[in-house]
DNA sequence: TCAGTCATGTCAAAATGCTGACATGGATAC
DNA sequence: GTATCCATGTCAGCATTTTGACATGACTGA
């Protein structure tokens, strides 16, 4: 008798907690909750300061660019840029000689609150940084990228 | 001139999507969004199947249990709970002996309803699963859980 | 006994996010 | 040219989630 194993099953355990799923939305959760807590002290939600952030790297990006790159619809990006127009962080003209994209740049304010928020974010990061070898950080990247892609449709 | 290397900076990139929070919001999200899709058509969302599943394998446990146990407030919990007791898939008596807590319980309808979905949603963890060197699904889930106990205050 | 503390359940209000729908500008196929 | 398709911005309505607040039951220490 010489079934290799017990050939742990594909979906190993009964126990929820102990599926990939549920450690990753764990793992957000925490830095969700974390971030908010930092970022509240700056005035700033995440996604608001996901788009500064983004912003400020690639200035010019539309709506549609924006929602892409902080995960959630259009609409919802829609709401998060009138905020932070009506809080002075952004402009974003009303309108465009091409096409219908309306390109967001950061304002001066802008770009001095995300540098402030910037270092608090920076700092939990680091916290989660720190707790893990850092050997397996590359590996980390990589894997967390390759779920994404398995599930994007 | 000898400095050894560049030195890749503490937080290497000025890219942002380099980071782990973005690439931990950016699987979590995929998974988020595959997991609605695929229980639409099973009538649940995501808190929803959340709880069966964590009902399933706890009987009993409370309203405040399954708050911690799906990361959101004690508050969303209860409308969650409010929806799947309004389609009978779950008990909840209105008083108790001993203390406050209301202890949860699945029907029958709930239990079917459960079996069937998890099968949509164990397909979605497959593809997760699947596409990262099996070798590595430990220390992937070490980490994970690394990172959010790094983060828990 | 009794005051203080903590966890729980719940109400109300606000913020946030999504789905559905529509109009417009650009690119493409014919 | 024009019809079709796609991406964008936006409006409206609904669902979800959170913050803030309060009352209740249980435990603890004086």
């Amino acid at each position: 008798m010489d079934t290799p194993a017990p050939a742990l099953p594909p979906h190993p355990t009964e126990d929820v907690t102990e599926h990939v799923g549920y450690r990753l939305k764990r793992a957000s959760a925490a830095l969700r909750t974390a971030m908010d807590k930092a970022l509240r002290e700056h005035d700033l939600t995440v996604p608001q300061y996901s788009c500064l952030e983004l912003l400020d790297q690639q200035p010019g990006l539309s709506n549609a660019d924006l929602a892409r790159g902080t995960f959630v619809t259009r609409q919802s990006a829609n709401v998060v840029l009138r905020g932070l127009k009506e809080a002075g962080l952004i402009t974003r003209p009303a309108t465009t000689d091409q096409g219908r994209a309306l390109p967001v740049h950061l304002t001066p304010a802008g770009k001095q609150r995300l540098h402030t928020a910037r270092t608090a974010v920076y700092a939990i990061e680091e916290r989660m940084v720190n707790a893990i070898p850092g050997k397996r950080l590359t590996a980390l990247l990589k894997d967390l990228d390759t779920m994404a892609e398995a599930l994007g449709e």
